[in-house]
DNA sequence: CCCCATGATTGTCG
DNA sequence: CGACAATCATGGGG
């Protein structure tokens, strides 16, 4: 259109003697019949934007068949060749937009753009454990893969409309063009440029789209994935349940991969919140140990009870040959079972003796304690075993067999908040096996607190 | 609003 | 790659 008014602004733009042009130049007395038939003929151009559809088209009609046509239609072919050359020299094709791309890959990546497999449910696990979040809690990612579904989808339907839209709009384009090749010369290269043109433009909408589908996606992960990186307290239960096994191998607090998926699975959380729990909790708990002492007897406590009720249950069992279960409900693998069960055991009792001394206060004890007695049915007030007693030393013995730490025991390891070497490790020392006594308890508060 | 507990992240090391 | 140490950043209690 632009450049149709234009053409016609400079055919009426009396310029046209200008022009190296084939126009049959008049003589003589045909001259002013002759300039008349032009001006007759630009007036109608310049006077059809005006008319109606109808008017337009008749008149058209007539200008197509009038005699001066072709003459300037080859006017038209000249100009155009003129211009043609500096059109010509635009780029045509660009290289593909880097930016365009890195959307591509994204939504790829995200599993938005990629084959439909199965719901798209693949795609979400491709894109959580681009996260490095993986396959747990699954009510989360139900919502998540659900969410991810519906941006999909939408993203789909508008691209084939963009596409179809795309198609239509260069359909109709084309065939208006072929349209007016018959008035004015339109090479078919300019078409496929027109073409071009429109594609590009329908490719930046497209853009446009992918782009805002990639910010959806990422609100969405950073509601759904990234909501774990800000920190959330873990549920009580869970930290219970963390403390437990904690607390209970403070001898060796690095739960296998198993115990960890274990774990993850019972507090609900992932592998790797496991991982982070153990991490910071050894070396929280290393560096002031004083301050976890209290934490410590509790879960010692709870999980001595736990593991009396599972050697209690065994005894009783041992004929019948039915497996002890923790009456926590947490399941051990049997040979952490079977570790527990030595080294709680023991502990438990010894445990259950300091606790009772009086001068030290177990919170919950109280459980414990009837526990034991409704177990045992012979709970002893007990005297507090001092370190090194006898009790003791059959701890020290049942440990250092179970964990193979026989010699590294000195003095009264058990009693002993340090379960950590000199150098920070964990392995060359048994754990405090979380009950100190009173004494022990004073003076680990103190030495371990200066750091 | 401050302070501490705590989950997560980052960088280093073996 | 896992453990550790330091650090960040937030949640929650006071």
């Amino acid at each position: 259109m632009e450049e149709q008014s234009h053409l016609m602004h400079t055919l009426g733009g009396v310029t046209l003697t200008g022009l190296p042009v084939a126009l049959p130049v008049p003589h003589d007395g045909a001259d002013a019949r002759n300039k008349q038939d032009i001006g007759d003929i630009l007036h109608q151009i310049m006077t059809i934007t005006d008319q109606s559809l109808d008017e337009a088209q008749a008149k058209k009609h007539g200008l197509n068949c009038h005699r001066m046509k072709p003459a300037l239609f080859s006017v038209l072919c000249e100009i155009k060749e003129k211009t043609g050359l500096s059109i010509r020299g635009s780029p045509d094709e660009d290289p593909p937009d880097p930016q365009l791309m890195r959307l591509d890959n994204m939504l790829l990546a995200e599993g938005v753009s990629g084959p439909e497999k199965g719901g798209g449910a693949s795609a979400v696990a491709a894109a959580t454990a681009a996260v490095g979040v993986g396959a747990d809690n699954s009510i989360e990612h139900s919502d998540y893969r659900a969410k991810l579904t519906q941006i999909r989808q939408i993203y789909h339907t508008e691209l084939e409309k963009y596409e179809q839209a795309c198609n239509e709009f260069t359909t109709h384009v084309m065939n208006l063009l072929r349209e007016q090749s018959r008035t004015r010369p339109i090479s078919p290269k300019e078409i496929e440029r027109m073409v071009n043109i429109i594609h590009r433009k329908f490719s930046s909408i497209q853009m446009q789209l992918k782009q805002s589908t990639c910010e959806a996606v990422m609100i969405l992960r950073s509601r759904f994935l990234d909501a774990r990186r800000k920190r959330r307290n873990f549920s009580k239960q869970a930290t219970e349940i963390l403390n437990e096994y904690f607390y209970s191998h403070l001898s060796n607090p690095y739960p296998s991969e198993e115990a960890k998926e274990e774990l993850a699975k019972k507090c609900a959380i992932t592998v790797s919140q496991v991982s982070n729990w153990f991490g910071n909790k050894r070396i929280r708990y290393k560096k002031n140990i004083g301050k976890f002492q209290e934490e410590a007897n509790l879960y010692a406590a709870k999980t001595a009870v736990t593991a009396t009720q599972a050697v209690a249950a065994a005894v009783h069992n041992s004929q019948t040959n039915s497996p002890a279960t923790p009456s926590s409900g947490f399941q051990m693998k049997d040979e952490d079972f079977q570790l527990d069960a030595t080294e709680d055991k023991n502990n438990l009792l010894n445990n259950i003796f300091t606790g009772s001394s009086g001068s030290y206060s177990l919170p919950g004890s109280g459980d414990m304690f009837m526990s034991m007695s409704n177990l045992n049915g012979s709970y002893q007030p007990a005297q507090v075993p001092v370190p090194g007693q006898t009790q003791g030393d059959s701890i020290r013995h049942a440990i250092g067999q179970s964990l193979g730490y026989s010699d590294g025991l000195r003095g009264n390891p058990l009693y002993s908040p340090h379960g950590l070497n000199g150098n920070g490790g964990w392995h060359d020392a048994v754990t405090p096996s979380s009950v100190t006594s009173p004494i022990e308890g004073a003076n680990s508060v103190h030495s371990d607190t200066s750091n």
